[in-house]
DNA sequence: TTGCTTATATAGAAATAATCGATAGATCTG
DNA sequence: CAGATCTATCGATTATTTCTATATAAGCAA
């Protein structure tokens, strides 16, 4: 069932001639009927009656014929949607986001993105930022919004947007250690952090070093793997924790929750998008990496 | 777009390895890989990213597939629709009939035939045997059912059953004309005769040689096209005519018309199945052959 | 890091298939 | 009946497919 034989079985049904099928496809009438004898060999049926100088499809040639039709027309949506594909900001896009970025990020900027581009469906998966570079490097996303730099090759980070993270306690507790150094109040209350792979961690880790501390000097009394939950952790009391400032910003200012004071050495991080470097990126992947990298607004302070 | 290099496309697609695409078609890899290079060539994208050792379809790829699978679905349909075919008796049938077989023989053979053969479905077709016979001859009908022979090179004829012709007129005609012998009474009356390529006239004809005559001789007053008009022109009286008895029964019994004495030399006609002896017959063509050979039943007299 | 293994890509050779021109045989046309 | 036109067949030529061998790259384990 070679696409060559169905296609000149199919002109020479359309013309009920061989010699004249052949001449429509610049073949040679043996050419032709060589391709036809071919494919009744290789069906078992006779295609065609061949009645003196007058050629017949047979039952068997017009049901083939039939699905020839829808054999082509199949070839050609196939081209033609890939051609479409091309130049225009159409699909589905996979993406992904670590916690902070997906709820306190992403929701604006995608918006944003659907009224320009309209037929761009994206899927966003939400991940610690570890799970979401591992489900780009394994090519389930196409993209990824992270707040952490994962060392891993054929990956590219591209830097979007920096936040700041906060060392927050409940306001009783705080009252407990007000007494305290900032040095010490650390090295004494129990935290609540956020899990390994976590870009909070990761920052605040790398924060904690700056300070002359890592997170196995603390006492950590709790680990959790999301941002929320992080949030009604601290709220209850039961420790402090350095998070991003968004998180946390009513709790402060209704007073629910004290935002410690850390002095001059502030607790930064940036945020990536990140995407596998040799994967073929789609016209609306391309679009959506330079709309992030455009319009994603600092979150107010 | 050639269907061994779609295949090998589908096969990459579903295991993502080129290497175990060519263990699935027992080919080589570097096979596989140039089949999928020219498809990419062709189409003028990137079907696969290969990244390191994974292969990951891009966006044309997953819409090739998509239409890929279509194409295999449309073959092995027709594969297996053909086989289908081959054993049962399934299927439209094009036949034709004249006018007198179309009237008074096929609708009971072909309530039977439905009776038996349910999935076929007969398609008939009527018209005077001369056209009947060109239309079997030009392959639009599959069959005809005809009352007379008609020389023509790759046809073939199967007698299946005979018939009586009488000659008819109404009966105030007849009247006129009854002191004269039937020699005289044919040359005199004026005639209601069929058309040139009409079964009955041709058999009308035969007999009239038989008895020194020939429409030539005749007054022919009319020349109808249809045995229905025929026997309303008689009717009416506006002459003789030759026809098969089952058209004149009931008029012939409740006296309206009179059927002349034409003596010992007897009209009869032959019927034929007649085909195109190198057309390939369908199991439901021959089965309807050799149902109406067997099941005919001659017009009750 | 350094091999070891497993992928895909590439190049050149061998096998297979497509195509053609010439021609035979059949059939329609005038 | 002769000439034109059609399909089938044959042998030769040209393209394509497929292979083996090898290069190149990437993951994996020590």
């Amino acid at each position: 069932m070679d696409t060559r034989k169905i296609e000149a079985f199919t002109k020479v049904f359309e013309h009920n001639s061989f010699s004249k099928a052949g001449r429509a496809l610049f073949l040679s009438q043996p050419t032709i009927s060589a391709h036809v004898a071919a494919l009744e060999e290789e069906l078992g049926v006779q295609l065609f009656d061949r009645i003196g100088r007058t050629v017949v499809p047979t039952k068997a040639g017009e049901i083939l014929y039939h699905h020839a039709k829808n054999i082509f027309e199949s070839s050609e949506l196939a081209i033609s949607e890939i051609r479409k594909l091309e130049n225009r900001v159409v699909g589905k896009l996979d993406i992904g986001a670590s916690t902070i970025p997906a709820n306190y990020l992403l929701p604006k900027a995608m918006a944003e993105f659907y009224m320009k581009y309209p037929e761009v469906t994206l899927d966003l998966s939400i991940g610690d930022t570890e799970e979401i570079v591992t489900m780009v490097k394994g090519n389930f996303l196409m993209l990824g919004l992270v707040g952490g730099l994962v060392t891993s090759q054929g990956l590219i980070f591209l830097p979007v947007l920096k936040d700041s993270l906060v060392l927050v306690m409940a306001h009783d507790l705080y009252q407990k250690y007000a007494y305290l150094s900032l040095h010490d109040l650390m090295l004494t209350v129990p935290w609540v952090v956020r899990e390994e792979g976590s870009g909070t961690r990761q920052a605040a880790g790398t924060w904690l070093n700056k300070v002359g501390l890592s997170f196995s000097g603390l006492r950590e009394a709790i680990i959790v793997r999301n941002a929320g939950v992080l949030l009604e952790c601290v709220r209850l009391g039961m420790g402090a924790a350095i998070t991003s400032y968004v998180t946390v910003r009513s709790e402060i200012k209704d007073g629910s929750l004290v935002s410690v004071d850390i002095g001059h050495n502030s607790i930064e991080r940036q945020f990536y998008i990140v995407y596998n470097k040799k994967r073929t990126l789609l016209p609306a992947a391309q679009k959506l990496i330079k709309h992030l990298q455009h319009n994603l607004t600092p979150i107010k302070i």
